[in-house]
DNA sequence: GGGTAATGTGGAA
DNA sequence: TCCACCTTACCCA
């Protein structure tokens, strides 16, 4: 259950062991069926992510545009020989391994000249070298409403999620009602980096862990985060609040994140 | 075995 | 603001 860190992972992940192949696509529930048909025997050619869109890039200049949603994952088969189960939208194979997708809120194929109109709907994403912290860091306090809604807007940046909003906002301070135009420079700047550092150690993780730990692959799912789903704040011991910002559930510690 | 929430999004109301 | 979508995981019995 992907925010950014997961796609960017995947993108990692899937050219490390399709990139430069010749791929055998199918679809065995049947949805992507004619787009599969139509991509079988390409080459894949190089994988992205920009926020949570992942691109896979053909030599039939086409691109596979998959979106997660809320539910979708990628399993990885060792052997690509096993029949994939029925529910698979997607199965990209070569000899050596396959990738199913399950359950994407979106599988298309689109042209590159859609996949850079998309890609220009979206915001900034931390996790992305190219872009230009500064511009987030406007954007971030130009936004309307509180920042707790404008880190989950995709148009403002891209790739944060309810986990990483909720624990971000934790780490630097600042609670999500805040509106954005009351938030100083530094504040946003540091926001900013915080989610960079967060969201890059989340790619080599392969999961969100906020709270210290010398083994972080050991601590358990339920205790890894200092207030997202926790009843108290981890760094202190406040009881988190809950609340509703941007249409979803927001936790903050109230002694930790003022305002 | 059933019921529900879930790290998301977009369209209807 | 609500709901539908796609499926899994976890809780309860």
């Amino acid at each position: 259950m992907p925010e950014g860190h997961v796609v960017h992972r995947l993108a990692r992940d899937l050219a490390a062991d399709l990139g430069g192949r010749r791929l055998t696509v199918s679809s065995p529930q049947g949805r992507f069926t004619a787009e599969a048909a139509r991509v079988d025997g390409t080459v894949l050619r190089h994988t992205e992510a920009y926020g949570k869109h992942l691109f896979v890039g053909l030599s039939s200049d086409d691109e596979i545009h998959v979106h997660l949603g809320m539910q979708g994952k990628w399993l990885r088969v060792a052997d690509p020989a096993r029949p994939a189960l029925p529910q698979v939208r997607l199965r990209l194979a070569t000899e050596a391994v396959a990738w199913d997708l399950i359950a994407p809120a979106r599988c298309e194929l689109l042209t590159e000249a859609a996949v850079e109109d998309l890609v220009r709907g979206l915001g900034p994403d931390p996790l992305r070298s190219d872009t230009d912290a500064e511009a987030a860091v406007a954007a971030l306090r130009a936004a309307p409403g509180a920042i707790g809604a404008a880190l989950l807007d995709q148009s403002v940046v891209s790739g944060v999620g309810n986990v990483f909003r909720n624990e971000a906002l934790h780490a630097v301070g600042i609670a999500p009602k805040r509106p954005c135009r009351e938030l100083s420079t530094s504040e946003a700047r540091a926001l900013w980096a915080e989610l960079r550092r967060m969201m890059a150690q989340a790619v080599e993780d392969g999961r969100i862990v906020t709270v210290d730990a010398t083994d972080r692959a050991a601590v358990p799912e339920a205790e890894a985060r200092k207030v997202y789903k926790q009843q108290r704040c981890r760094d202190c011991g406040t009881p988190v609040v809950t609340s509703t910002v941007g249409g979803r559930t927001a936790y903050h510690c109230p002694r930790e994140q003022p305002g």
